[in-house]
DNA sequence: CTGAAAGCGCTTACAG
DNA sequence: CTGAAAGCGCTTACAG
């Protein structure tokens, strides 16, 4: 590997020199710089990144912590941060945590040593809010609050609003018996959907039918057959998510039941996975892109000392697709 | 941040020594390493991983370059290399190229000046194959052929073996009219399992129909249009991965068709998607986690001066689930 | 404009 | 067993 070294006793200068040029970070005589520009191509110099992390102690790196792979809104967000990271000139480091805390803890620590720019973390173990306040490196956290002071920002979609929308919508589509099928409580973001519904509910009359699944496809299942258990003349069916909500419309195909006909389902993400379907799944669209670029240009600002808008709220919008008619 | 030599301060001993007890490499004096251990402890003290990097050339990332996130099959192989790296002590930083060769050999270069451990390439680029012979690090590819000399290995299915089972299995499930949507002939892969089914068709005595389809689902949706055109008859499609068979599927319904009693349709791949849909897909299974397992340990082993298999093949398996019916 | 020097925070021969 | 020294490959005050 050849040094900036090696390339400035090539051009007949100082390795200062050649950073400057580099860089541009100083005026540097045209003749030299002509000297220095043709001692890189010569030795196809690449200057190496962790001496230059080390004295600058950032590696233009960010760190995304997700559970897991199974529900797509977390690599289409990982997607959507590596680009805007890309195009910022930083790289994504990705971690799954399949929601163990140990594995979260000791992710922050190292991305914490590699000097790190930053996390963006979407997991929701509170068991790690102690590592995330002290690992000296800022945090902007997706859909979850962490009381910390510091650099920590949230990013977040009105869920609120986003349960209001879901329940008002089936209820607009004819449904008479509806079930909504909540978030894990522990979890703000499934809290306020929660309140949502339930104000719908009260808004338009209704009774509270409410089953909690987590966010999982196997849990989906589960409830899905509970639900025609407890809820046999259910017509309308407001999922967590869209993993949830495929899971369940797989559930009640194979009782025999007709989507939207029988049943109307809807879910919440709108990840890509909602069109390619059949039927395709009318949902509540969170703006991944715009909150995974909000979530990098956090990161970035904390990094390079700009101002940051702690919290961002995204707003949400209906969907309208196949699995919901208005009869 | 505190450094070694606060540690060392605090401890009464040399910087050497924190080393030494830190990593183990030498035999240090009990009441000594107690001494280390208790000022590492009060003093919060993490090592940095940049400083560590710069000296050992290592940094212990394995950099992935995956084209997109549409393909399940990308973010389940990474998924795969991540925990393995994680359970190996290293970390995966994550570039999607959107099959841009600039990108690809821009991230190529830069996972070099990071001194990256080594590269997973899931792309299929030619373009980029100057970058990758002289990055000067270890490279994997998976399903594609680099001709280089040096550190890089092949991590592929066995398409040939594949394209047969898919084709044979239409064929023993009562096809008369199979048309084959084979990937993109550039790859070497595509080319593999279109030999498979051409084979195939040979010894059954059956006509060859084919169409070629990149490996998106809006291709996909163009291809079905194209077969309905072109073979009215048609009552086996073999797909050249489940995203598009997920698309020619919709189609299909669209049209009016019932899948599988007037249309059977087989993926590839075995994605996770493959089974959460109504119906479930028949497919080939592509050994994900072991091929994902298989590209780490070479890079890892690359690193660590280990022997290396330069290319390595793995057994596909019919997965018989609903697309598909024996008659 | 430019070079020598010091330093980023570690690790490892080297000598004792 | 252990410390002082040198070095990994850059960058940036500092002095000129």
């Amino acid at each position: 590997m050849t040094s900036i070294r090696d390339v400035a006793k090539l051009a007949g200068v100082s390795p200062s020199t050649v950073s400057r040029v580099m860089n541009g970070t100083a005026k540097v005589d045209e003749e030299k710089m002509q000297r220095v520009l043709n001692a890189i191509s010569e030795t196809g110099f690449k200057p190496n990144e962790v001496a230059r992390s080390l004295f600058k102690k950032s590696s233009r790196i960010i760190g995304v912590i997700a559970p897991d792979i199974e529900n797509p809104f977390f690599t289409e967000m990982a997607k959507v941060i590596e680009g805007e990271a890309y195009a910022r000139g930083y790289r994504m480091t990705l971690c799954y945590s399949e929601n163990k805390p140990e594995k979260e803890k000791e992710s922050i620590r190292m991305l914490s040593r590699m000097n790190a720019d930053g996390i963006i973390l979407m997991t929701n173990n509170e068991e790690i809010d102690a590592e995330v306040k002290d690992c000296g490196i800022p945090v902007v956290a997706v859909d979850r609050r962490i009381h910390a002071d510091g650099e920590v920002a949230f990013v977040e979609a009105d869920h609120y609003e986003g349960g209001k929308l879901a329940a008002r919508h089936l209820i607009q589509c004819g449904c008479r018996n509806i079930v909504n099928i909540s978030g894990p409580q522990k979890y703000s973001s499934a809290r306020d959907r929660y309140r949502g519904y339930v104000d719908t509910c009260k808004q338009y009359g209704r009774e509270v039918q409410n089953l909690e699944c987590e966010y999982s496809f196997d849990q989906g299942q589960l409830v899905a057959e509970e639900i025609l258990n407890r809820y046999p003349a259910v017509d309308g069916i407001i999922s967590c998510n869209d993993m949830v909500a495929i899971s369940v419309f797989k559930v009640l195909r194979h009782h025999g039941y007709q989507i939207p006909e029988d049943v109307q389902i809807i879910g919440f993400d709108n990840v890509a996975l909602a069109h390619l379907i059949t039927p395709e799944l009318t949902t509540i669209r969170q703006p991944i892109a715009d909150m995974g670029k909000t979530a990098v240009q956090c990161i970035i600002s904390y990094a390079t000392g700009g101002r940051v808008m702690r919290v961002n709220k995204f707003p949400v919008t209906l969907i309208k697709r196949e699995t919901t008619i208005m009869k």
